[in-house]
RNA sequence: GCGCCCGUAGCUCAGUUGGAUAGAGUGUCGGCCUCCGAAGCCGAAGGUCGUGGGUUCAAGUCCCGCCGGGCGCGCCA
């Protein structure tokens, strides 16, 4: 499994030109080795990374500063003795010892121009690497029960894990996108004694809804459904149904409690009471409409967002193949399993849990997380050698037990990782907009995305650090501004493709290899600086794959958009020159190219025209 | 009370895994279209990085204590 850890090293696997001057550096101090400095010094990992000031060249390097020390000299001069032994490189144009002993490499012109060619031959896997060396990742992601409509908290936690998984894809792990299907749990049994009691009430029957009930719109527009289907084929009696029923708990729309009761126990049995007065046939058959109903729109407002699943993996399969019990009994045969109350309870606290877990009640159901072990074991033996979960934040208390289970059984709770995103909080001029679940009054992914549409929903999800809290305003991402990041990107790349539309308008002729040859021309300031953002593309990619940070990408794409305006701005790109001409389209198409690779990565269309 | 996450410009956020003088966007103020899309560009102002210690050549970044905010602490999921 060691393979599969995100290495210690800090500069785990960089773009040419870093891993170019590691080399170089390498070789200098194993120079410095051989003529008997250094001595008892492993060859270390030697940092490298992009100068933040451009006094400070284009690459610096602080090995000096961590060797000195055992080197037993001023970190300057072991840095001068590096330079001195430095091999020469064409790609370098000079070295400089700065501050309390940086070296700083400045490129030449040709090691930056040299990126437009690399970009035009590799076009869309520019940007792509064999990092991962094709392991198995298995991503599971939103994974919300199909008991009501995906809400805009859901919206992120599949915006977030189908970037994750585009940049795992990207960075050369073989990926397998997964939604769990919770089809077989108690919320399931909830969801399908709702939208009966809603039938019941659209034939007459007054009855008092459970305060556990399903109340959102949609359970009545099903249980509507259900009556212009059959009529009134399950209809019975409310009032024999609710007779001696466990008291539930009733509180008033402020939310005190009025009626002190105990809604669990109220809606297991008001559940047990309609099977038994719908019997089986009758009541699998409302249970199935609701999941059948609820999962196909779920599966179509994802599709439609762009985020497409390799497996949709039922909990109920894992039920109808006893993997739940199996489960449970293999936890009793570590010893790990003790009864207390009636129940069964999982020993979580000898993995570091705050306390033990319930994992069949009193009343012989296994509980959610009983499954989710027996999921999560099963993952392992499938193949997958590394498993991450997106989970809500609010689930965080969740993790210890999950890997606590995994590693009672035996597994490697490492090869788990749990990514955990915050909620999005809606803005609207300027106002929270009201999102509470409880009344089922709240905004659903499709309206969200009918109201700003797919690209800027996608985008502004990932824009954040997920354990950040997002802030989304709606004013924004609606506006066709350069305000808004997504149309300020979007229009870098249609403004290439513009560009090229003038070019043939123009009947002005392009010589692909011309532009190729003339890429020494771009030396404008701005045109360096566009270079600069190009070359920096793969490391970004690699860096925001490996830390499960889509956000550094949607930042990294700004910039870049950024620097082709500026550039845009300044100077014309269809001059009269032919070779010059032809250098800067070939850079423009650089551009449009890496716009479109990371876009693609995030979700987001790249638009010829806006 | 305990645990996890977050406190950086008026606002929303980055900050290259400990590096050099802390950066963007937005907002405010001021400039730039006879010229490839002004859905754009350029400039100015704006900071005791919540706070107090510690670790070291070097701390916004790591450790500890406070303060403030969010979430979690069920035989719910």
């Amino acid at each position: 499994m060691d393979q599969l850890e995100i290495p210690e090293t800090p500069y785990p696997r960089l773009a040419p030109v870093k891993t170019h001057l590691q080399t170089l550096m390498t070789q200098a101090l194993r120079q410095l080795q051989a003529e008997g400095a250094l001595a008892g010094i492993e060859s270390p990992a030697i940092p490298v990374e992009r100068s933040r000031d451009r006094t400070h060249g284009d690459f610096a390097s602080s090995v000096a500063l961590g060797l000195a020390k055992m080197a037993r000299c001023k970190p300057r001069d072991l840095a001068e003795r590096i330079v001195a032994t430095l091999p020469t490189s064409e790609r370098i144009a000079r070295v400089e010892i700065a501050g309390p002993g940086f070296i700083n490499f400045f490129l030449t012109p040709g090691a930056y121009q040299a990126v437009v060619a690399e970009i035009l031959d590799q076009g869309e896997t520019f940007g792509r690497s064999t990092f991962g060396g094709g392991r198995r990742v298995q991503v599971e992601f939103v994974s919300a029960n199909p008991t009501g409509p995906l809400h805009v908290g859901h919206g992120r936690g599949a915006a977030f894990g189908a970037t994750v998984a585009n940049l795992l894809e990207a960075v050369g792990y073989q990926v397998h996108r997964e939604y769990y299907v919770n089809d077989a749990g108690r919320q399931m049994n909830i969801l399908a004694a709702s939208v009966w009691l809603r039938y019941l009430e659209h034939c007459g029957e007054q009855l008092p809804f459970p305060s556990n009930g399903y109340r959102g719109g949609y359970v009545r527009d099903l249980a509507a459904r259900l009556y212009t289907e059959h009529g009134n084929a399950y209809l019975v009696s409310a009032a024999d149904l609710f007779r001696d029923l466990p008291q539930d708990e009733i509180r008033d729309d402020a939310g005190t409690v009025i009626v002190p009761g105990d809604k669990e126990a109220h809606i297991d049995a008001l559940v047990e009471r309609a099977r038994a007065q719908l019997g089986d046939h009758r009541y699998r058959y409302i249970f199935e409409l609701g999941l059948n109903a609820i999962l196909d729109d779920i599966r179509a407002d994802l599709q439609e967002f762009g985020v497409v699943y390799d497996e949709w993996y039922s909990e109920r399969t894992l039920e109808e193949r006893g993997a739940v019990n199996k489960t449970i009994q293999r936890l009793r045969d570590a010893g790990q399993i003790y009864t207390k109350d009636g129940a069964l309870w999982f020993r979580s606290t000898a993995f570091g849990d705050e306390k033990d877990r319930v994992v069949q009640r009193e009343n012989g159901q296994t509980t959610y997380f009983a499954s989710d072990i027996a999921y999560h074991l099963e993952k392992f033996e499938r193949g997958f050698e590394w498993v991450i979960d997106v989970w809500g934040a609010d689930h965080h208390g969740y993790v210890p037990r999950v890997k606590g289970a995994l590693q009672a059984l035996g597994e490697n709770p490492d090869r788990l990782d749990v990514l955990l995103v915050q909620f999005a909080i809606l803005y609207r001029h300027g106002e929270r907009a009201p999102m509470s679940t409880r009344s089922g009054d709240f905004v659903t992914l499709r309206e969200l995305r009918d109201e700003v549409g797919n690209d800027a929903a996608r985008f502004f999800y990932v824009m954040r650090k997920s354990e950040q809290h997002l802030d989304f305003d709606l004013d924004l991402a609606k506006s066709q501004s350069k305000d808004n990041p997504v149309y300020y990107i979007q229009y870098a790349h249609a403004r290439v493709c513009s560009v090229v539309r003038q070019q043939h308008e123009k009947d002005l002729p392009r010589d692909e290899q011309r532009g190729r040859d003339h890429l020494a021309l771009l030396t404008e300031p701005h045109e360096e600086a566009l270079l600069i953002a190009l070359a920096r593309y793969p490391e970004v990619v690699e860096m925001a794959a490996l830390n499960h940070e889509p956000h550094q990408l949607a930042q990294y794409l700004r910039e870049l958009a950024n620097a082709f305006h500026s550039y845009y701005n300044e100077h014309r790109v269809l001059v009269s020159d032919d070779g010059l001409r032809d250098a800067r389209l070939s850079l423009s198409l650089a551009t449009r190219q890496v716009i479109r690779n990371g876009l693609r990565l995030l979700g987001v269309f790249a638009p010829e025209v806006m």
